[in-house]
DNA sequence: TGGGTGACCATAG
DNA sequence: ACTATGGCCACCC
């Protein structure tokens, strides 16, 4: 009964795991999980991220394009680039700079 | 049961 | 750069 669960959870526990300094997306997250489910359901699940016990790094995560999407879903607007370059990764109007260089896919990172 | 919503993604123009 | 559209699927009325 009290595995209701949710993927929420997984969720946040492949956010978790994203190291320092690295970035990734919704959608990476997603077919992590399983295919099945969609990159709206990492980024709904993201809504309830701050709201863990367990601190999500949850300014790892962004869109398929670098941008810092979610950045209005933190305390204050400007703490989600700010966590990010405090790790060494530049962003300049709300866009990572080198997101390819600093993205990160579970699958390949966990699947090797 | 059904409609609306969403921190998304891909494609088209 | 922009809007529009369709798909995706858990969640909440």
């Amino acid at each position: 009964m009290e595995k209701h669960n949710d993927f929420f959870q997984l969720v946040f526990q492949v956010v978790r795991l994203i190291p320092k300094g690295r970035v990734t997306n919704y959608g990476a997250i997603a077919k992590y999980l399983g295919a099945a489910r969609s990159s709206r359901m990492v980024g709904w699940a993201m809504n309830a991220a701050h709201a863990q016990k367990k601190k999500v790094p949850a300014h790892r995560v962004v869109n398929r394009n670098g941008e810092l999407t979610g950045k209005h879903h933190f305390e204050t607007p400007f703490l989600m680039q700010e966590l990010l370059e405090k790790e060494g990764v530049k962003v300049v109007k709300d866009k990572i700079k080198n997101f390819d260089k600093h993205f990160w896919d579970p699958l390949k990172e966990l699947e090797m």
